[in-house]
DNA sequence: GGTCGCCTGGTA
DNA sequence: TACCAGGCGACC
């Protein structure tokens, strides 16, 4: 699930529950996580303290009273799961971090492609993001200027991390769809208009996901995983187009290039 | 940019 | 059984 909104509930949801806890233990219960939190940095986190955890763009920092950092991220299908002593591990659980008083916090992630990885003092991880989506620096002048050097259509475009930190597949198609921008339109070379249209519709469709998230796909967005159905605006039938190695989902009729 | 690999599970 | 999936880094 996780795009910007989703990734900052979950961080949401743990925070109160872990600020303060000191590090039992550090379990990995799947290889691929292991590749990235290697045994001696799992014992490292021994008797450590969480103090605070941070969220830039789709990345997790969890500060360490040691002034160290573990970094997660969710990728596709990461989640936590919060814990009292006696309660079951969930089925997906890929690792999990104990603490002492017998709480854990369980990284559960079915497909086993997220990561946790473990920074040294005083280092912070280069995560190489452009702006948050609600920062007030970006404008949609300093938008224009991030998206006019790629020449490339929009969509994948907006995809890459150094232009907004946060979009991802799903909210990057509702965005210009909002926008009535097509997926195929060159990055380098959209009007200020349509950047500030653009910008806008991010900042909406970004807002809008919380509220809607109990819905089904059908009610929830406008053109993603709605292939053959009707545009709520002009009627056409959603269409959908590789990019980038992503599927898109887009009006043809209403977003232009 | 495109394409692949990483992983597993859900669905057609 | 095959294909697809909300991410992303490595490769060409």
């Amino acid at each position: 699930m996780p795009e910007l909104p989703e990734v900052e509930r979950a961080v949401r949801a743990i925070r109160s529950r872990v600020d303060g806890r000191a590090i039992a233990e550090v379990r990995v219960l799947h290889p691929a996580l292991a590749r990235r939190l290697p045994p001696r940095h799992r014992r490292a986190l021994r008797g450590d303290r969480i103090i605070g955890v941070d969220r830039r763009g789709k990345h997790q920092l969890f500060r360490l009273q040691s002034g160290r950092t573990l970094h997660v991220h969710f990728r596709m299908t990461g989640w936590w799961q919060f814990g009292r002593p006696r309660d079951a591990l969930p089925e997906h659980a890929r690792a999990v971090i104990a603490f002492r008083d017998g709480t854990w916090l369980a990284f559960e992630d079915p497909r086993a492609l997220g990561s946790i990885a473990l920074y040294e003092r005083d280092v912070e991880p280069s995560l190489g993001l452009g702006p948050e989506p609600f920062d007030r620096a970006l404008t949609p002048a300093r938008f224009r200027m991030l998206l006019a050097p790629r020449r490339t259509p929009i969509k994948p475009a907006l995809l890459d991390q150094r232009m907004i930190a946060g979009l991802g597949n799903i909210y990057a198609a509702e965005a210009l769809w909002r926008a009535r921008i097509s997926p195929f339109a060159e990055s380098s070379r959209l009007s200020m208009a349509r950047v500030s249209r653009l910008l806008a519709a991010v900042r909406a469709v970004l807002r809008g996901a919380s509220g809607a998230r109990h819905l089904d796909a059908e009610q929830r967005f406008a053109v993603y995983d709605r292939l053959g159905r009707p545009c709520r605006r002009c009627g056409a039938a959603i269409q959908s187009v590789g990019q980038a190695g992503r599927t898109t989902y887009y009006c043809p009729r209403c977003q232009s290039r």
